[in-house]
DNA sequence: CAGTGGTCTAGACCACATA
DNA sequence: ATGTGGTCTAGACCACTGT
């Protein structure tokens, strides 16, 4: 995040300073959490520089996360009661590739299909208007992982069925037809369907990590999707650094 | 030169205003990913406002991940290869609490050990060192939601166990103890020891949702913890909103 | 009221990339 | 040489919170 750059002299970017000042100090619990801290004012006599300089060093780790200002009382010591961090979700494919491992899929089907009422809702659509259904498996090196049954709004990219999946994923598909303006996902463990088990190749008994995705557009929803993954093959990993 | 106004009253601020028209473009597909978007200067005179706000919109849109700038080259629509998002781990208390039902905790376990050499390693202690070694479970209103398995560096918190952890939690007695300054993460679905299928009241057959988490602070690693959930009791959730 | 943060200006110098 | 973004200044007015 922050540029590596050595603006003047030596010495790097007074902002950057301060950030990495007050950071150390929080980190040495110089502050505890709730607690006020210097203000803009203080700072930039501390400092010698201008206010400006304060407020982006501030604002910046308040965007981290690590202080919190209130206009008219001061600013703060966060207190990270919550723990967030990245996750990030990237296309399959690229993932596989990564690793420098093969990947391949399989599509069982690709077509156009009525919504039932449940579908529709989450799709926006009016029940029974037409909805494009893939289900498709992903294999890395030979080895199924994951099983990724996807619904898509005509609307939002009339061409989806037209593209060979198995040159290209779904993913990459709609992320160029439809800019996605957000997205919603849930991740649970549960046991496969029996159509799934078959499709992934495992015994119905094996845990699978379920992760249901919904994104939209700015023109409403865009896609709903299921991927199933085998428990014993695949983990999500994160990381969180303030 | 002419006095000047800010008619705030009625008009969100200027930096706001061109982040949102940026943001409306984008999500409408004005630039394709990696095309080159607006120049500051050319951002200065269409919204008639000093550069500092134009540079301020443009930062926090690629803090957001919406965009890229180069210096001596442009500002670029990101090629949203990958979907990232905030993923909140809350503390288990504060999640029930929040839903308005009762939280419950049974420590099995709080005592002294000492580290195999396994887990000393990813505690950075000496293998045979004490570690303090915390087996709790967790209820939501009366029904078993986690079992929490959990090693903590003496260094990092040497009170630890002091704690009535009915009463608090270790997450809760941690981040006061002990500046958090990293974590990482596993998520994986997968079958629960014959011990945590008892302590949760399931099957062994039940499918759970396991994070494992490591934090660390500005003195070395503070703690290791396996929290495995009932597959059928736990969701984690996230959102991506640019 | 005084003190706080929120925002903005109209310049300026710099580092970098490209031609 | 030109145009780009990166950073900074020395002010200013505003909105808000507390006494």
């Amino acid at each position: 995040m922050d540029p590596l750059v050595f603006p003047r002299s030596a010495a790097a970017a007074p902002y950057l300073r301060i950030k990495q000042h007050l950071r150390d100090e929080l980190g040495r619990g110089r502050w505890r959490p709730g607690q006020a801290m210097p203000s803009d004012a203080e700072l930039v006599a501390q400092f010698g520089v201008s206010r400006m300089t304060v407020t982006r060093a501030l604002n910046e780790l308040r965007a981290e996360g690590l202080i919190e200002r209130v206009q008219g009382v001061g600013t703060f010591a966060a207190h990270l009661g919550r723990v967030a961090a990245q996750l990030q979700i990237r296309d399959l494919h690229e993932e596989i590739v990564a690793r420098g491992h093969a990947h391949r899929a399989v599509v069982h089907l690709a077509q156009r299909e009525k919504a039932s009422e449940a579908l529709a809702d989450r799709l926006g659509l009016a029940s029974g208007a037409p909805v494009f259904h893939t289900l498709i498996v992903h294999l890395e090196n030979g080895v199924p992982l994951q099983c990724e049954d996807r619904y898509v709004n005509p609307a939002a990219a009339p061409n989806y069925l037209d593209h060979d999946f198995t040159q290209i994923t779904p993913t990459q598909v709609l992320l160029q037809e439809a800019p996605l303006r957000e997205a919603r996902y849930s991740i649970e463990a549960a046991l496969p369907t029996a159509q799934e088990a078959k499709l992934l190749g495992i015994a119905r008994g094996e845990p699978c990590l379920i992760v249901v995705r919904r994104t939209a557009g700015a023109m409403g929803p865009i896609t709903l999707a299921r991927l199933v993954h085998p428990g014993t093959r695949y983990l999500l990993q994160g990381e969180f650094k303030p």
